[in-house]
Formats: structure tokens, sequence, C-alpha cells
DNA sequence: TCATATATCTTAATGCATTAAGTTGCCAGT
DNA sequence: ACTGGCAACTTAATGCATTAAGATATATGA
């Protein structure tokens, strides 16, 4: 015999379907005794419970939310902070007795998978462009995480105050600041590592953090040179060894590096030392994110730590809670061997 | 006025629902015209093709693929091996336009998503013994990775010959031999580091590794004391160095260290060196997996390849061709500075 | 005792689409 | 001119369940 289903079982025991439905989804709706009788009935037929899929079709949610990430999975799985945040995600989610659907953010179609979700939690501000516009339309929930999107929820820290902050915290009068930061310039515009414009107005994380970066060096009557502003496309050693090696041999050289994640700060801080430099004497580091690398490596980094499981958990349970706020989690600033 | 559906779709067109639906499914089924006056149509009604529930309801497939990792999300992430098989996974799953849906394999009900899949990939035998039971009866298609399931398709290396390669390329007649290894004893019996029984005739990975070993110690005369056979509980930082200072500690101290994780090798090296040994001179030491850390750490570490993310790709490959055998990829071993 | 409220269950409409089988019209072959 | 065959559509059954509204029977209150 094929499976059984709602309408089998309902007939195998001799009541209506609306009485099965309701024995597992409101037992308030009938007699405890029969709704008992049903259950152990169900679990001898080999019946687990109304079939899924049609419960999706007919309730109009499914209980799976998919995660779409800025970039490929690639960059995901092998940035910690990318894969902190996914793992709180996964951890809130497991709480509510949902799903997690992994999808690429370098796919554009949203519509392939839109029917079968609740909802999208967005991290990292998508590079594809057509994903991001598919966002906006989306009729299902969105929210975004680390970026915005006009009339969505957002889950994030205020970028420019941490970058101040840390600014403020390793900045002297005197100092010849770099940035090192990341996607200054559009994804379409640059894919390789160079200067940047100094002011470009964007509304993006690095932007902000930006903004925070110029006030505290404004505040300490400092200014940032064309030269020593660069643009990374992407957080990974390859790219920061090329930035730190063009920073740093450039006279005067800098002395204080500011990094827009702990994993450019960490490769730039290597770079440093093989050039024979002294942390922090002749060069303060300081990073962004706060990775747990950073803690085992000496010198160990000054650092804006974010917290990426515990964002991932907020963005997981702001999702559901169904608020339309924006909301600011807080941030830490920490300071290690490296300011 | 609400979402289109196709019935509203075929209404508005004065079409019957069949043909819409043919439209977009089978487009030999109606005449070029016809056909691409009703996808214009949609595209101005606001129409972007069927509901993918219903289709998934109807069809009985969805093009979600469930990944089953053996633990928490948080070893997937933090496991490059693990990461780079997921990797591999969502690449593959991208190409067949498939979606990838992360399941803990901590949790314990897979009824609550069998109905939305096409079926489960499952990297690494589950510590869950409920979730083992429910795959075995699970009514859709499971494949296992790096362990088996009775009945199920499987994609694996040989880890006994691999292991055997490993320990032939390393092995010197008189050595004294200490095996690191991950799982030896059942995960409720030991969740501590600590010595495993020599012979427990288990057919996970780890013992298939093990038979390796041993066949090859057999075949230089050498014979594997107890004390010297480790159970590391997890393969990270923590276990392999508590394993590391006790079996290094020993006298005579071993002069081989069998590791059935990189991840576990270069813990065991980094214990190793700062004991004051000298690698390769006084320790060997091979690892298993092959991991791009370990190309960048000195001494570079022997090793057996396993490709880990063409694992992945093989795994989606393997599930979507229907194919019920089991699979076996090969590996390579590479010789690093440490042996 | 009659009307009303409550508990318990059923009816039937609904969600959105797929697909085998049936219809219709047109053309080729003989 | 008759018929088989094919192209292009339609009909209607089906997948599996949810839920508002309706039907009974029993209990409660005046």
């Amino acid at each position: 015999m094929n499976k059984p289903t709602l309408k089998s079982v309902a007939k195998a025991l001799g009541v209506s379907t609306a009485t099965i439905s309701n024995a597992f989804n409101r037992p308030d709706q009938l007699s405890v005794a029969l709704r008992e009788k049903i259950l152990s009935a169900c679990a001898e037929l080999g019946y687990d419970g109304p079939n899924k899929a049609a419960q999706s079709l007919r309730k109009g949610c499914s209980g799976i939310v998919a995660v779409i990430l800025s970039d490929s999975l690639e960059y995901m799985v092998s940035d910690p902070v990318a894969s902190q945040f996914l793992q709180g995600v996964a951890r809130e989610l497991e709480r509510q007795s949902k799903h997690l659907l992994l999808y690429s953010g370098s796919a554009d179609n949203l519509d392939s998978i839109t029917d079968f979700v609740d909802g999208f939690i967005c991290y990292g501000a998508p590079r594809n462009l057509k994903l991001i516009e598919q966002l906006k339309r989306c009729p299902k929930r969105v929210l975004t995480v680390d970026f915005d999107l006009p009339g969505r929820p957002s889950v994030n820290i205020d970028n420019e105050q941490a970058a101040y902050d840390s600014a403020m915290a390793v900045l002297k009068p005197g100092d010849r600041v770099a940035v090192l930061g990341l996607r200054l310039i559009d994804a379409a515009d640059s894919r390789t590592v160079g200067t940047a414009p100094l002011w470009d107005n964007q509304s993006s994380v690095s932007h902000r953090r930006l903004d925070g970066y110029q006030r505290a060096m404004q505040q300490l009557g400092l200014t940032l040179s064309n030269e020593l502003l660069w643009h990374l496309p992407e957080s990974n050693q390859a790219c920061a060894e090329t930035a730190a090696k063009a920073v740093l041999s450039q006279s005067p050289a800098p002395t204080v590096l500011l990094c827009m994640s702990d994993l450019i700060a960490l490769s730039a801080m290597r770079v440093a030392l093989a050039l024979g430099l002294r942390i922090p004497e002749q060069l303060r580091v300081v990073g962004f994110d706060g990775i747990e690398e950073t803690l085992r490596y000496h010198p160990t980094l000054s650092s804006v730590w974010q917290f990426s499981d515990q964002k991932g958990e907020a963005a997981a349970r702001a999702f559901q809670s169904g608020q339309d706020d924006n909301q600011l989690l807080s941030y830490e600033l920490r300071l290690g061997e490296s300011s």
C-alpha cells in the first residue's frame, strides 16, 4: 500500500479529514479520547503527520528560512566572521524549529525559492544587483544584516561610531594614517586592490566605517591622503598582503593602519613584521569584527568586536519577531598588543 | 488584486490551465506563437511561473537537497574539511539549479523536512542514533559520505588502503608507532580523550583507517601497543594537544605519529616542536584529509589528500544520478617535510 | 419545559498546480 | 471521399491538507 495520507487515515478511522487535521494542529477542537485514539492509530498506520509540502501550500508558510550570503558560499565558509554568523542563525532557527536554506548570493533568481521559504535573511550587501532588485520586490519577509534595503528591517551595529571609537583609541596627533578598506569601490568597478576615492558618499558599511575613521582623524587634526586609502575587493590574505605592502612601502611610512576586517589586519601585521617593523612602536594596527584567531596571534589585535554568532541569533530572532524596525546591536572595543 | 495564479492567468487569457502549465513546463505541447503570447502576458500580469510549493506537492520533488552534518553546524564551519565538502556540494547543486538545506545532525526529527526535500546527503556518521534509524527508513533518496548505511549509495575513499599507503610511506623497521584516532570509541561511550581498544571491529571510517595502519605495521613487523592508540572525541586543537602530550611523554617515545586528521596532526606537531623534538629526525608525523593550512605550516605535513570539495561535488552528482552503487573516489598521498 | 450555550464532529470550499486522456480540426495518403 | 495520423488544446482527476461554516447532541439556566 501507498503512504497513508490524511484522507486515507480518516477513512480508516471513520472520521472526517478535518478531525484528523485538528488532532495534529488544534487539540482543543476535539475530545481528548478521540485525539489519542487518532494519534495512536496514526502511529500504527505509519502516518507521521500532515504532509509538509501540502501544509506549506495551504498555510503559506513552511518554516524554512533562506539565508543569502553576499558572496559565494566559498567566502562564507572561509571567512570566520561569516561562518560565525551562520552558526548563530542556525542555532536560533533550531530553537524555533525552523530550517535553514543556504542560498548563494551569486545566484540571481529568487523566484526559484521564494515560494518555499518564509523569507530571507541577507548577510551583507549582495554583489549581484539583480538580486537586490528582486529582494526589494519580494513578497516575503526580508531582513538585512550589515546593509540596508529601503523599507526592510535590518540588524547591524553602528559602524560609524564603532570605527570612530576604534580610531580614537589608537590615534595620536601627528600620526600618518592608512586605511585598508573592504569594498570601497563598487563591485563592478573594481576587482583589484588599489586606492579608493576619498569621498564616495556611498551607503555601504565600509563607507560608514570610513566616515567614523575620518571623524576621529578630523578631531585630532589629521587628514587622510588618497594614496593611503586602499580598496580591497575581498577580505583575504592575498588582497591584504598586496595592499599592506603597497601602503607600508611608502615614505614617510604610515604609523597607524586602520583595517576594516581582522583578517586584513592580521595579514597586514604579518607583512609589517616581515618588513622589520616593530608593533606597536613603529606601527599600530586596528582591525574590525573580532575573531578568535587574533587572540592566539601575537601581537594580539586591537579591534571592534561584533560577536557575529550573537548577531546571527539576533537576526534570526528579529526575523521571527515580525517587527519592522532596524535593530542596532552593541559592539565592544578591545585593545590588544597591536596598539 | 492578489497574486496571479495559473488559474487566474488562464482565465485572463481565455485558455485552459493546462496550456499555461505547458507553456512553462512542456513547450512542445503547444504552438510557439501561443507560448510566446502566454509568456509575455504572464510577465505583464506579474506572474512569474508556477508556484513552487504547489509544484512540489504535485510533482513530489522540490529541487531542495538537505545536507546533514554528522555533528552540529558548529563543527561544520570550524572544520576546514567539512566546510570544503559543503562548498563542493553547494557548487554542484547550483549547477543543477537545486537548493541546499542545511540540516543539523543534532536535530532528531527528519519528518519535519522529509516532505520538503528531494533527499539527504549525509556527511559523516551522525552521532544521533535516532537520526540514523530515521535515515534507514526514509522514503526519499539518501546518500551517505564517509560512512555507510545498509542499502544506500555512498561516496567515499578506500580508507583502509589510504591509511595503509600513508603508513607504508613513512614507517621503518623498528619504529615505535602511535596513532591519534578520531572517534574510535562510540560517541555515547566516550567524550574524553583516552586510549582506545586495539580491536573493536567497528565499521567506522576511523576503524578502517586503523586497519590500514595495522596492516602496514604488520608487514614491517611492528605492533601497535595499546597505550599508543588514542581516541579523540573531536578533531580539534584541545583534544589533539591533550593526546599528543600524553603520547609523546611516554618512554620510549614514539618515532611515528599516525594522525587521523590534518588538524590533529598539525596540533600534534606543535606539541612535539614545543617539547623540543625535531621533525622528522626524531618524530615523523602523518596526517589525513589534506587541508590548505598544512601547506603554509612548516614543516609541511605528509598526508592523504581527499580533496573534500571534489568529494562534495561528487556526492551531489551521485545524488542526482540516481544510481545506487557505492562510489570510491581517488585520493593522493602527498609527502611533506614531516616525514 | 423550552431556549440557549457548548462541545464535538462533518461538510465543502480552498490553496496552486500537473497530467493522462479526450476533443477538434486539418492534412496526407489512397 | 474516406480514414489514419498528428498538432494543439481542453477536461477533469489528482496531489495533500486547512479551515470557516454548518450540523448534532448534550448540558445549562430560567
